[in-house]
DNA sequence: GTAGGGTTAG
């Protein structure tokens, strides 16, 4: 380590300058200052500096500037306390603006930019641009970064081909490919970076097939790529899921002889994780001669995500330290497999650590898996927990929050977020359209798209995923066909499998069959499951068996053990009178050991998830809840409610046929607990993991009205809020 | 004496 034993530094007569920079550039306290491995250690080099009086010289002074600024233990805070260098010449302010432009807070870069064009008469030059830009794209400030832009070309340092490749890369990170695409292609002579920058803008802005394009386009005008295109490439194939193609990358990269350094390696782990597979991902592993904490988490979210806990674990205990993108990578595949509650088990052991903070990934996936439970109370705490701690919300927060509102039934409370937040970009605008389909508000969803098209946020394929599914909640047939026709002429977003089956559903809900059946048969693509189950549940709805039987039997050919294919046909026979074929559907669902997935339903009470089976007694206050719907029943039945029976085929097992089939679905226990175990003025939350069934439907309006309870049933698909003796589905659903 | 592009967690 270096030491401050360097002589005291006399300095030379006249006042310091540029001009003595040799001088300064060879004196032991500028070469300690690179050295310093502590803030500590900085702030000994500035004192001496300040006794030698060798910090009045501008070119030394930003070397020490530069060296917190840059360092990895980030001691910003404290360059930012050091005064003003006096005269600072351009080079000084190039260094000041840089150094900045890859700290914390980048927007400093621009403060020293203003100051510059207030206090020196140099212009900024081809160096100052890049710094610049780049801080623009980590602000990912647009509007900033096209100023930029526009002063450069103004510099006539529009063709510079640093400040052009600058720009390629400034355009991708704010996610605009269409003007990044227009720099590179305008650059007349492309060098590797130009190809790089622009291979990937298309990755991270989620056009893999664009990037791919780019790199065939590249070797055709025969320039060389390099270890950074190859990463590009390789994150491409990820994105892709292209196992085929990754390998012939890492082929080629052997071919070519490009040079394999840390960052490659993990791209190629990377690829192979991602394509799932471990194999591939491990023996490289296990040869990598040298691994970062990129490399561990690489293997660590790779086995998460794959379901591989155990390993996944395994490495957590072992990789070197367990920084907040370990817990997370943990954290998130749990929560992104389904597990909300072994993801939030580990948020809380991460909660009792002192060495890794939550960040905003964490709160994201916290609160997503909060939004899966239905658990408002953890959501609000979460919430809560980011005010404290000055957490700013930013569009991935402002979109979870959003959703984990809307899905804990708390509408009010998610459109408040919405309105209160600083900017919202298309995944924000989505989640909320998303919210108020799924409570039926169909209109409001649609007042909100055009108002997201006004503010000139473009529309993704989410987005009219959305848009689709709160008309098909709500009935809004005309509009549904109208957006959905314009989906590609207007809005250049080419429908999907999913469009396609929101409007199959929208139509055949609404007892358009006929056309339903017309738009699966114009369709360019393939149909998909989910288009012949829209079809299926549409015929269900209206008894058309005409091609009840020819969308079940597609369905069925693509997912051959879809236990709901079965059962919705059977009820078709049912609803038809086609008893044989009825016991026919039994007998095959029985002879190849298909299995109903249990229904399930959970409401959370004083912070503790409840969760309930169809007909189970495994809750200690069983004997309570069983006489509270005896209750109930007795109660609803002397207001004339007559059980309807034909629910019961809807999603019920064979043998659940009996008398009390009805009164043991897993939404009736939920409700009927919360009604003995929570206070009036609280609203029963209870999330379900299938559809609410018809009788537990009028149930729960029939219970709103006799006991004054505020009843949120979210089942799989939608919301239901019953106040009154109405729910807010108007039993459209 | 300063430049531009890259890998993990949403």
């Amino acid at each position: 380590m270096a030491t401050l034993s360097t002589p005291t530094l006399s300095l030379p007569p006249a006042s310091p300058t540029v001009n003595n920079d040799r001088y300064f550039a060879n004196h032991p306290t500028l070469l300690v200052i690179n050295e310093c491995i502590s803030t500590k250690c900085l702030k000994q080099v500035h004192a001496q500096m300040l006794r030698s009086g060798l910090f009045f010289d501008p070119f030394s002074a930003s070397k020490l500037i530069t060296a917190c600024a840059l360092s990895q233990f980030s001691s910003i805070d404290y360059a930012r306390q050091i005064p003003q260098i006096p005269q600072p010449n351009l080079y000084t302010w190039n260094i000041l603006i840089r150094a900045h432009a890859s700290s914390r807070d980048p927007s400093q870069s621009f403060i020293l930019f203003l100051r510059m064009l207030h206090e020196c008469e140099h212009f900024p030059d081809k160096f100052t641009f890049p710094f610049l830009i780049k801080a623009a794209s980590e602000l990912q400030a647009l509007r900033v970064g096209r100023v930029f832009h526009g002063m450069a070309i103004k510099a006539s340092l529009g063709s510079d081909i640093f400040v052009l490749n600058s720009l390629v890369h400034f355009y991708g990170s704010c996610g605009d490919l269409d003007l990044a695409y227009g720099v590179f292609v305008k650059i007349l002579q492309k060098d590797v970076v130009s190809w790089n920058s622009m291979i990937t803008a298309f990755v991270q802005g989620g056009c893999p097939e664009e990037a791919l394009a780019l790199f065939r386009t590249m070797e055709k005008e025969d320039v060389k790529p390099n270890d950074v295109t190859m990463v590009g490439v390789l994150s491409a194939c990820s994105k892709k899921l292209d196992l085929g193609f990754g390998r012939w990358v890492c082929g080629y990269i052997e071919r070519n002889d490009i040079s394999v350094n840390l960052t490659l390696s993990n791209a190629m782990l990377d690829m192979y994780m991602k394509c799932g597979s471990i194999e591939d991902a491990k023996s490289l592993f296990d040869k990598m001669p040298e691994r970062d904490i990129f490399s561990w988490t690489t293997m660590l979210d790779g086995y998460a995500k794959l379901g591989e806990y155990e390993e996944a674990r395994h490495i957590f205990y072992k990789m070197p330290r367990q920084d907040i993108a370990a817990w997370n990578a943990l954290i998130s595949a749990y929560e992104q497999n389904g597990k909300p509650k072994e993801a939030l088990a580990i948020f809380r052991e991460l909660q009792l650590r002192k060495d890794a903070k939550p960040d905003e990934v964490t709160l994201v996936c916290a609160l997503s898996a909060s939004a899966q439970l239905g658990d408002m109370d953890l959501g609000r705490w979460i919430h809560m927990y980011m005010k404290k701690q000055g957490i700013k919300l930013n569009c991935h927060l402002t979109t979870s929050l959003i959703d984990m509102y809307a899905k804990c039934g708390d509408l009010e409370k998610a459109l408040e977020v919405f309105h209160s937040a600083e900017r919202n970009d298309v995944f924000v605008w989505s989640a909320m359209i998303a919210g108020l389909g799924m409570h039926g508000c169909g209109g409001a969803a649609l007042d909100l798209f055009w108002k997201m098209l006004e503010a000139k946020v473009k529309p993704n394929a989410v987005t009219f995923t959305n848009v689709l599914c709160a008309c098909s909640h709500t009935g809004l047939v005309d509009e549904g066909r109208a957006i959905f026709d314009q989906m590609e002429p207007v809005h250049g977003v080419v429908p999907g499998d999913k469009h396609y089956a929101c409007l199959v559903d929208i139509l055949g809900r609404s007892g358009l069959v006929g056309e339903a059946v017309e738009l699966i048969k114009r369709m360019p693509i393939l149909p998909t499951a989910s288009v012949w189950g829209a079809l299926l549940g549409a015929c269900r709805l209206h008894g058309n068996l005409e091609f009840a039987e020819h969308a079940c039997s597609r369905l069925l050919e693509l997912e051959p053990r879809n236990h709901g294919a079965y059962v919705l046909l059977s009820n078709i026979y049912a609803k038809t009178g086609s008893w044989d074929r009825v016991s026919g559907i039994r007998k095959l669902m029985r002879d190849s050991g298909l299995k109903k997935e249990p229904g399930c339903s959970s409401i959370a009470v004083n912070g503790i998830v409840h969760e309930f089976l169809a007909g189970d007694n495994s809750h200690p206050l069983s004997r309570e809840i069983y006489s509270k719907l005896d209750e109930i029943a007795a109660t609803l039945k002397s207001i004339g409610y007559v059980p309807n029976k034909s629910h019961l085929l809807q999603l019920v097992e064979e043998e659940d046929i009996q008398e009390h089939a009805l009164s043991l679905h897993s939404e009736k226990l939920a409700i009927a607990f919360g009604l003995i175990s929570m206070v009036p003025s609280q609203p029963i939350r209870v999330v379900k993991n299938l559809r609410v069934c018809g009788d537990c439907h009028t149930v729960a309006k029939l219970i709103s009205r006799v006991y004054n309870r505020e009843i949120f049933l979210r089942d799989c698909y939608r919301f239901h809020h019953f106040r009154g003796g109405h729910c807010s589905c108007m039993d459209y659903w």
